[in-house]
DNA sequence: CGTTTTTATGCGTGTTTGTGCGATAAAGTT
DNA sequence: AACTTTATCGCACAAACACGCATAAAAACG
């Protein structure tokens, strides 16, 4: 076997399963531990994955797990504030959870009059302090992960629903795999979602900018804003003013 | 399991729930707990979290209820214990709202394997903290007052439930008009959650006992358990204790 | 073609890292 | 005060690693 296979087949086994055992690979491809370890080495040059002692690591899976530390706070208010423009009297709004569309919520202005729909508990607790804005909960089996509701009775709901506008927060975005995801079940979830609203706006830290994961939401044109915390033309997102989007 | 996927794993836990136990950890990765505190202990020199005797605490640690400005929560504490004798493996369990099942939820044993329907958003994120509880939320519109789903989609999903269980907070308790509420929808949603128990426990402190208010939910007789903060031989219990009703 | 150079691989050896165990100490609980 | 749970420390051991060296195949060159 050739060292490029090699290389390729370590790769494939880095995207299925985000992550590979030395050891694992020295049985698989049956070469030594060193030319496994070197295999690595060279990777990690090229800047396609992660080294660990033992194995390595899907570079997305990497920055895909340290996103949910509240330390890019800042940045999620600015990307918060943002977004709060789309925002017009009279919408009707679908949202989905995490931090970044909770710190959305928390910057509505007070007079706000509009109608928000929710698989977030506590996107629904924050909306309920708004004394014009009719909060409806979506409701289903509730995930221990990400916080929000999931599975088929929350499809089956969002169907009924036409909403405006629908803010999601992202997991992944690529300029040419589009919305990218992880798990089967929010893959399904945020389809559902973006088949009942006109118009779509993804939030999304920069750090999450140009990573593709296994499962695909949707293409990049399906989206109608992207809206980051950076500047409207700093240079990561040039790949994306491209597209047809609008970023803000 | 590689040492860094442990440790996003934690932080994954962390940033969830705020806080891990340690004990939870080396059940869930099953590993020793030298292992777990040495995670832990190089998770805190990286400065990603709080160590404690247990377990560890998110940095930003911020409980989105502010416990101690419940009123009356020694009492509601108290009340909490007692229920949670109520439950048992297996059980499928419909709870309300309320600050009461709040203190409730947050008492159950750990390893507790349970379904638990909930109209509440926050009783839902505390029982996401327990990996053993299936949570389904009830969604429906959303009570700005009592942080509940309420309304026709509340009450047309809670019919098609089966549990053996409901706990229920209360407005108002008396031994003649039993179970009275002010507000029209709570008092539907109410015979709602009754009819689809099979046994009703309300929790009640003592200052509801012995009123009635202008809408009626239930006789006395419809419910199975009431679980106060007083002893169970304290006389204001004594006209409820000649009912068929178990006092806790 | 033969010789040299480069590249890829494996082996041996010593080092580092990760993990668990036992004894002891400290922190909580009743 | 007695007891239980959690932490800490030193040690042992195995797995993973880095480095130098040897070898052989592949590539380059005259």
């Amino acid at each position: 076997m050739l060292k490029k296979e090699r290389h390729d087949f370590i790769m494939r086994q880095i995207n299925l399963h985000n992550r590979v055992l030395t050891s694992d690979l020295v049985q698989l491809l049956n070469v030594s531990e060193d030319t496994i370890r070197r295999d690595l080495q060279e990777l990690v040059d090229e800047n396609l994955l992660y080294k660990v002692h033992g194995g390595a690591l899907s570079k997305s899976y990497h920055s895909s797990f340290d996103d949910s530390t509240v330390y890019a706070r800042d940045s999620k208010i600015a990307i918060g504030k943002k977004a709060v423009q789309l925002i017009k009297d009279g919408m009707v709004v679908l949202t989905g959870g995490g931090t970044t569309i909770l710190e959305f919520v928390k910057r509505l202005p007070q007079g706000l009059s509009a109608t928000f729909f929710t698989i977030s508990p506590l996107v629904a607790v924050e909306l309920a302090k708004y004394n014009n804005i009719e909060v409806i909960l979506i409701g289903g089996l509730f995930s221990k992960n990400s916080q929000v509701t999931y599975g088929g009775q929350v499809i089956t709901q969002l169907s009924e629903i036409k909403a405006d506008l629908c803010l999601m927060g992202t997991s992944a975005i690529h300029p040419d795999e589009g919305l990218t995801d992880t798990y089967w079940e929010i893959n399904q979830l945020k389809k559902a979602m973006l088949a009942c609203a006109k118009k779509t706006a993804v939030l999304c830290i920069s750090e999450k900018l140009d990573i593709a994961l296994r499962l695909r939401v949707c293409p990049i044109e399906s989206i109608s804003y992207l809206i980051t915390e950076l500047d409207l033309d700093h240079e990561s997102l040039s790949r994306y003013r491209e597209k047809e989007l609008n970023i803000l």
